[in-house]
DNA sequence: AGCATTTTCCGAAACGTTTCGGATTTATAC
DNA sequence: GTATAAATCCGAAACGTTTCGGAAAATGCT
């Protein structure tokens, strides 16, 4: 393995202005600083991240912490969080420390000893729940941490996440605009913040469309393909009270509304507009349904570069970044939705 | 953070033993070495792992590196294979990286950095290729390894693997013992160690049936399910030659033969008798197909804990232990084999 | 008591990097 | 040519841990 004294000797300069060289400091001229780099470059230098670490406090390792119960449904979306995070911080010099549990394991004694050893930099939150015992932990160990979505209404703490009210309320719009009047939600499942805020985001919109909100009308539940299926019969049940309007989380829960409606002899749009939340995930894409899923539109993979982005500048103390940032969604209509028959 | 040193001036010792006494060495008199845990204890104390790792030389991290193309049809099985690596691992007391490249781009020069740098304890190869560049690379830089399958014929690296000349043969013996002679294969890509040792397993296996080898009733490709749809639609084109039995690679290229045997009319196992091998994957289970599929088994899952427990042994030393485990495969008959129609 | 052993402890060096303060060289101005 | 400023370099200390070699204290043996 080489050092920093090794290219020293090998070019007769000091360890200090090898090092110095190496990490782009003014102070050293250009041509000893490309003598340098081709040196490094010829002995395969690559710099001791724990003798680096110990010096500067830092140890270049970020992490995510899990229970391992990734083997339903949600497999794909997680994979792409996964490695969405992992290139990120890869691409920002960081090490992605992946922590999976057993399954059914409680995380947080995890979170205990991985904030208390000072051996990461950073964590990543994902899944959070409202009011998460994690904030509160990681919190107490001051130790810089970045959450997907929000843990509360108003945090304190750095997030990224979307304008889940705003979502709904585009949804809304557009089909009260249309003329529709009895709306269903096929919601995430209670508990998750961004499940609240489009419960909030329902019904403020439908109070603004002057329409009653029906709280029967609203299914939480996992956003997966045979939930929404199974969710959808259930809203179609009555036919007196049948929806003519049907919001879906995301485009999972809309495939299986696909199928449940189709089932059901139901068409779409002239019998039941359909609309959903559209993450851009790469094993289902609303643009192939048909017919063609109206959808608000935001990429989960913005999430990652987001969320890495600002997790590394809370670490290297960049403090005039904003560090809670809520994206807008892009309202796309296709042929899912349109007025209800009369 | 508390160091040794806080310890030291708090009870009146030396950094000297107050390290040897939480390392639990012999010549530190068990009386302090209680006096010491407590102060330890009661100070909220835990190794700095830089600075440990500096002197000696282990960084307690492992790591897989991945170009990050894992958006494909394969997304479950990546996702069981980094999460088992990763719940291992840290069962293990490991920290486990993983570096996700951007898709299409080269991981050899991250491998090289990654050695280079002497950050990691050990190196994870999966998807090994045949004469994988990946494995002379981390061979000269003498880094410990493991290599999921073998990249060689006759590999010096450690590896775990199943014995896929063998799985093949099962096949072809259960199938010529129901008195079949016209064979095909899905197999997996060409270039892959496994596929060529399934290769290897079948012209042996027939050769012993003392069956001919057919190269054109061999389709090499990815173990997908439409790639299996589309393989054994062209497989069955020709009627006057079509074969009475198919192997399948894995269970996804199996559920693409069911569904394009049903296209054609083709009953299983009345017409066509069809076999695979099952790394049972959660999210399709062989038992769940109909007919019920005849498999050889290999949990994919017993890999992560035979790699990691390796990959462990080799960075602590243990020379003892086998470092080159192959694994047989149970086989399951059920109801897809049967005799062919006379 | 004197000596040998064992037990228990400690000082100092080492790991590879960054960084502080200052030293040396080179360029600029008069 | 000299004084001053700028550019370029370097020695030494520090980070927190482990470990080597040996010292001190306790114990055992005659």
């Amino acid at each position: 393995m080489t050092t920093l004294k090794d290219i020293s000797k090998h070019l007769g300069l000091s360890v200090t202005q090898v090092s110095r060289a190496l990490n782009g400091y003014s102070d050293v001229n250009e041509k000893t600083k490309k003598r340098v780099q081709d040196a490094a470059a010829e002995l395969g230098y690559s710099a001791n991240l724990s003798a680096r670490s110990l010096v500067t406090g830092k140890s270049g390792l970020v992490t995510l912490i899990r229970a391992g119960d990734l083997t339903g449904p949600a497999d794909a979306s997680n994979l792409e969080t996964i490695s969405g995070l992992s290139k990120e911080f890869y691409q920002r010099g960081k090490q992605f420390v992946l922590h999976m549990l057993p399954p059914g394991v409680d995380p947080l004694p995890a979170y205990r000893q991985a904030a208390a050893s000072g051996s990461f930099d950073g964590f990543v939150l994902i899944d959070t729940r409202q009011n998460d015992e994690r904030v509160a932990l990681l919190s107490k160990y001051d130790v810089p941490f970045v959450v997907h979505g929000r843990a509360e209404v108003d945090p304190s703490h750095a997030f990224f996440d979307i304008d889940n009210m705003a979502v709904i309320k585009q949804h809304v719009a557009h089909l009260a605009k249309l003329g529709h009047k009895r709306f269903a939600m096929l919601n995430g499942p209670t508990g998750f913040a961004y499940s609240e805020y489009r419960m909030m985001g329902y019904r403020a919109a439908l109070e603004e469309a002057g329409l009653a909100f029906n709280a029967a009308a609203v299914i939480h539940g996992p956003m997966t393909e045979p939930h929404g299926m199974i969710a959808t019969a259930r809203l179609f049940e009555d036919h007196a009270k049948r929806p003519t309007a049907l919001i879906c989380g995301n485009v999972h829960l809309a495939k299986g509304a696909y199928t449940a409606l189709d089932a059901m002899n139901l068409s779409i749009p002239e019998d039941v507009s359909v609309s959903a939340h559209d993450d851009v995930l790469h094993n289902l894409r609303a643009s192939a349904f048909y017919p063609s899923l109206t959808v608000t539109r935001s990429a989960f993979s913005d999430s990652w570069v987001k969320l890495a982005e600002t997790l590394c500048d809370m670490i290297d103390g960049k403090q005039d970044v904003p560090h809670q940032v809520v994206e807008n969604s892009e309202f796309i209509a296709r042929a899912s939705t349109a007025a209800p028959k009369l």
